[in-house]
DNA sequence: TGAAAGATACCGTTAGGTCGGTATCATGAC
DNA sequence: GTCATGATACCGACCTAACGGTATCTTTCA
């Protein structure tokens, strides 16, 4: 809040701060109310700042959309590690983390984030190639037709939980929801019964 | 094009006219990039008259929306009057309409408009309350588990044939899906094997 | 001292919205 | 019929505000 003018200078913090405070005010309100100004007064910057760490504020976007695909794909690397089980652990793994309660509870906010993001076509490309990159990198575990409906069932259920703006229903179901669908995935491992893989 | 003044006045006409520009303004561009001077150019009238039948953007917008929902609703309608089977015809005809190819491969320009749409959250409710509404409406016949599942893997291609900015794929596997789909929501009728319908 | 970091003041554009005016329409009286 | 009259439909110039961005000047650090 305090100007930092006569203060030690911490470019690599104030250039955080920034990228911090960007990414909650497009959090509360979505991308397209995140203003420069709003970002500067939450960072305690000025406008000369941000445009010194940043050329356009789609740099500063973009950076924090990196950012938060960063902390996605590190989510899901680490749910990744506790598996033991190869076949569909990318499908697990991203359906444990999608609908993880911190992500679908905590104020619904990711929600106007992402959708904000999805609406922006150069945004878009970002997430499209992550999702590229990372499936074609686990194509040999889960390439089947049955781990791709789950994730679909995955992605629906978060822009289920996205559109209802009631935050009254207590995210009721999910739990089961996300217990179903990792057995799904489970169900149609090469030693299981139903073996139904395309 | 041709100014309107000393022409017959058609108020509804003008009306209509301002409704269907502005939507296919949206559907071209997004709804962000959608501006009154451009749907007033398109229409071929002046601000005055698009300020004289809507309040406001907001106004002109949600009529949008409204509009486009409707449209909606009655193909989903128009889909389950052809469907003889009482259980989960809702969500076969869901899974039918928004997985149609018209919907999905024409320029995938619905995309940009939907995503507008959620992203605000005026909007938002619109579309949430419609959906609130159709799924209460036929709890009966497709209130079961499994049927929630189909329909949110429906909205999960949905997502995903949006989120490609990359229209090289011409729509790959969009038919296979919607067919195993619609398998799903009959293989777990009442009279069928596997009954496991909470 | 000189380059990086940050402040302050300013600009050009563009958007949504307003406002007074004008043309057209629906009436009812005569 | 027609003519006055009030309401509706529409025009078009103007307003205001906020945004992203720039230019320049000052402070800090190595």
């Amino acid at each position: 809040m305090a100007s930092a003018s006569h203060r030690k200078k911490q470019p690599e913090r104030v250039r955080r701060t920034l990228l911090d405070c960007a990414a909650k005010l497009a959090l509360e309100q979505g991308l397209a109310a995140m203003t420069v100004q709003g970002v500067c007064h939450a960072a305690g910057v000025t406008k000369g700042a941000l445009f010194h760490h940043f050329a356009s504020k789609q740099a500063l976007v973009e950076g924090v959309v990196s950012d938060l695909i960063g902390q996605l794909d590190a989510e899901i690397d680490a749910a990744m590690a506790r598996d033991p089980e190869p076949y569909g652990r990318y499908t697990r793994a991203y359906v444990d983390v999608t609908l993880h309660d911190p992500m679908m509870t905590e104020g619904g906010q990711w929600a106007a984030l992402h959708i904000s993001i999805l609406a922006e076509p150069a945004l878009r490309r970002i997430v499209s190639d992550w999702f590229a990159e990372r499936l074609s990198r686990h194509h040999g575990t889960d390439g089947g037709a049955e781990l791709e409906l789950v994730r679909l069932a995955a992605d629906g259920a978060w822009l289920a939980y996205l559109v209802r703006d009631r935050p009254s229903d207590p995210v009721p179901a999910l739990d089961a929801l996300r217990a179903r669908l990792v057995a799904m995935t489970l169900a149609g491992r090469p030693g299981s019964a139903g073996d139904d893989r395309a």
